[in-house]
DNA sequence: ACGCTACTGCGACTGAGTCGCATCGCACAA
DNA sequence: TTGTGCGATGCGACTCAGTCGCAGTAGCGT
């Protein structure tokens, strides 16, 4: 339950929220590449945001709405989409709709997330993975893999000893 | 009444349809797959593998019914979802909904599919592509990636040389 | 402080996917 | 071949994610 209450990171945020310093510095430094690129700042976006970095996991336009009470679910969908445009957030197609995770990360370390179709739980891989296979296509003048966008899909090592 | 009328490759398909040989034994085999794990075989079941086959990339269960009037939508949708868990099909998370496509073929052949994120075409891709990283996750005891059923995004090599 | 215009809230609308139930017909046995 | 049981289908209403157009609000540059 994120609940950015009313008072929604007020002019200064020098007060530090119920969230972890690491996702406040996420979301600032989104906040600031949102405004580079001509893009307003506004206090649902702020929530947005706040909301995407609290998410430990992927997160769904509706789950984010239904955290932000006071966002309508219109804009929810729409900020989104647009953060996704603009590379501050990375979409993936996962069974429950389009997820959403936050692309930008102070420390940059990237990494994979898979899905289990068996608990259907995300599993975070490293961000090399899929290095071989991206270079042998590209080399290969087939496809230029993103990896980022990528869902993987399979068992996690929890389901495959169940097995 | 579900009236696929004749033309539905009834009992010898002597008769070239409009789709290839090799369809028409996948539809075969996926059939026969079918009543040996002890499932019906039916004529609504019969014109779904009939046009899964057909289609050359993935097909979502609303493209399958439209392209089936005669069978009704929710049959389809039934239909698709129980082929894949029994594994004669396979399914992707897709843009546009969940798409799906016959695992069995008769010769076996298999291949990937990744998605341009930009002009949505279907790529096909080779079968090994992914091998690296699935042995690599493997061995890490990461991760058991099954190609079949992940989604690969990116560009294709069109959109990637307009950018 | 002002004005432009991007963004938001709103609520209706669309269409994919689901569900319960009555009926049908496949598969197997006699 | 006919009979029978139960799984599959047709049906249509229902749910709900996601979209759209419009009017009002508020961010940001001046």
């Amino acid at each position: 339950m994120v609940h950015v209450h009313g008072t929604l990171t007020h002019g200064k945020d020098s007060h530090a929220e119920l969230h972890d310093h690491a996702s406040a510095d996420a979301v600032t430094s989104a906040l600031a590449l949102l405004h580079e690129l001509g893009e307003r700042v506004t206090a649902p976006r702020r929530a947005v945001l706040d909301a995407l970095a609290a998410e430990h996991a992927h997160a769904t336009a509706e789950q984010l709405a239904a955290a932000l009470p006071d966002v309508h679910r219109a804009t929810v969908y729409r900020t989104v989409e647009r953060l996704a445009e603009l590379g501050i957030a990375t979409s993936m197609h996962t069974g429950g709709g389009t997820a959403y995770h936050l692309a930008v990360t102070p420390t940059g370390h990237e990494h994979l997330h898979a899905r289990c179709r068996a608990c259907d739980r995300i599993v975070v891989l490293p961000a090399d993975s899929l290095q071989t296979a991206v270079e042998r296509l590209g080399r290969a003048r087939l496809f230029r893999l993103e990896p980022d966008h990528s869902e993987l899909v399979g068992l996690c090592e929890d389901c495959a000893s169940t097995d």
